[in-house]
RNA sequence: GGCGUCGUACCCAAGUGGUCUAAGGGAUCGGUUUGCAAAACCGCCAUUCGCCGGUUCGAAUCCGGCCGACGCCUCCA
């Protein structure tokens, strides 16, 4: 059984989904008004960990990612470069889906973006309307009456008579309550020809209502899980429960769930303090994808994960010590048994227990040296190793951190070959010239009692 | 001010009442192995878990205080 901790209860609960063998996953995408940062990523990265889980245990896993193409930080970059709206988002939305995939974040079943979700917005805004859980302002926004909704303020555990008391400062507004938030914002000058016509007039959705309609409409009114950064719970997350629960008088979301920020150096990433990076940073610095996905997973994602560049080599011999094993393993036998090794058992307790990554990681490398030591004395059989392949397999399905094996160019074979001449005829000099040559071409050389091992670096 | 999180070795990071004289990874150093390397293995690396006190037969784990870092409190993953 997965236990998975839950932000509205603030507790590990059992996951239960709510059709037997099927979970609803609901995952805020990027705002795309300009490049995903490694923060981002690594909300991305922890939910797509969460997935991966997910599947192993035999789900059937739907997903759906949004794309917030529309809001306050997206229109100000398209009229800040002089450019149409759906210019800036379908760059930083390319942008994002290329960096998933070199991330090898599992694709989602649906990418909906607001703007072609209008109509359900307005809907579901009617409805809200209709029922007195929303209001309209004189300039035609409408707004969301936070004190007509009594659980408002849960996920953060703030008790709504708190955050009403909290402002009084409510008439410069046109607000009820200054907590009130835009279901509908009524069209501004800057907003250009940003707008889309609708009962209370010209205007644009607000930002949490495209969540609320879009998850309804690809995965019902009531569903398994909804995930976000730790910011996203107040006011997003807030908010939208909210809104689908007044409208659709239903339980909404079962579990939240919320990963922690990622820091670097053990500060927040931001601009000026020169610690911000995307994606396209870390491959300059030298990081792989992998490298990125090693690090951020080896933090449990309920605490911060430090980011760093010196823990570019860090990552690395890591990796490098699971591709060890797996060659090594490979070179007893290249079949995969269907039967893993006793240890996975702990190992997926570790992922069961609210995806505790760095404990399985330990399990998994405790295992590999082992599984070395066995190697070294002679001590393995042909089944177990096969049973290894099978674990190293099922490990990376869940971490995917190993590349596919290589595959040598004919140049660098040929180059090992010689050399492989010259060792036999004791001629060292050459051939560790040979190795270094293919050493600065990225090729790394083992000799080993079952012959020279090649590997990328 | 309100709500909440965290502080474990040189670095990263699990563990959250006894199996902990604290997992695992990385780095360093010493050894085995190797033509030399590389990799692998072995050893070394926190009697101690920010500090002080309390509860308990027993605490890194619970409680209180203090110090420090951080997040949210209207559009930031």
């Amino acid at each position: 059984m997965i236990k998975l901790y839950n932000s509205l209860t603030q507790k590990k609960e059992e996951f239960v989904p709510i059709q037997k063998g099927k979970v609803g996953l609901y995952t805020c995408g990027p705002t795309v008004y300009d490049f995903s940062h490694i923060g981002n990523f690594r909300t991305f990265l922890f939910e797509d960990l969460l997935k991966r889980v997910l599947l192993a245990f035999d789900y059937k896993v739907h997903h759906v990612m949004n794309i917030t193409d529309v809001d306050d930080k997206t229109i100000k970059k398209a009229n800040d470069e002089k450019k149409e709206l759906n210019e800036i988002t379908n760059k930083y939305t390319n942008a994002f889906l290329d960096d998933s995939k070199s991330l090898r974040i599992l694709e989602a079943d649906d990418y909906p973006k607001a703007t072609d979700h209008i109509a359900e917005m307005i809907q579901m805004i009617e409805v809200l309307v209709s029922k007195k859980f929303a209001y309209i302002s004189k300039d035609g926004s409408v707004f969301f009456k936070i004190s007509k909704y009594s659980d408002y303020g849960r996920l953060v555990n703030l008790s709504n008579s708190t955050i009403l008391n909290e402002q009084q400062l409510s008439d410069e507004y046109d607000l009820d309550s200054v907590n009130d938030f835009a279901l509908w914002k009524s069209h501004k000058n800057n907003d250009g020809k940003v707008a889309w016509d609708s009962p209370w007039g010209k205007g644009r959705p607000g930002w949490h209502i495209e969540c609320s309609a879009m998850s309804t409409k690809f995965l019902g009114a009531h569903f398994d899980i909804h995930c976000g950064g730790v910011d996203n719970k107040f006011p997003h997350h807030e908010n939208e429960l909210a809104q689908s629960t007044c409208s659709l008088n239903t339980p909404f979301v079962n579990y939240w769930l919320h990963s922690e920020f990622l820091t670097v150096e053990g500060k927040k990433m931001s601009k000026s303090l020169n610690n911000f990076y995307i994606i396209s940073d870390l491959v300059k610095e030298g990081f792989t994808y992998e490298d990125f996905r090693f690090i951020v997973l080896s933090a449990h994602y309920r605490s911060k994960v430090n980011f760093s560049i010196k823990r570019k080599d860090e990552a690395k011999s890591a990796i490098r010590r699971i591709e060890e094993i797996r060659q090594r393993l490979l070179g007893i036998s290249n079949e995969v048994s269907n039967t893993l090794p006793d240890v996975v058992n702990d190992f997926n307790e570790s992922l069961m227990d609210d995806l505790d990554t760095p404990k399985a990681l330990a399990i998994f490398f405790n295992w590999v040296r082992l599984t070395n030591q066995n190697i070294d004395q002679k001590n393995i059989s042909e089944n177990e190793a096969k049973a290894g392949n099978a674990f190293v397999e099922y490990f990376n399905s869940i971490f995917a951190i190993l590349d596919s094996p290589n595959v040598l160019p004919d140049e660098i074979k040929s180059l090992v070959d010689s050399r492989e001449d010259y060792r036999k005829n004791k001629e060292w000099k050459k051939s560790d010239s040979i190795r270094e040559k293919l050493l600065s071409l990225g090729w790394k050389l083992k000799d080993t009692k079952s012959g020279t091992k090649v590997t990328k670096i």
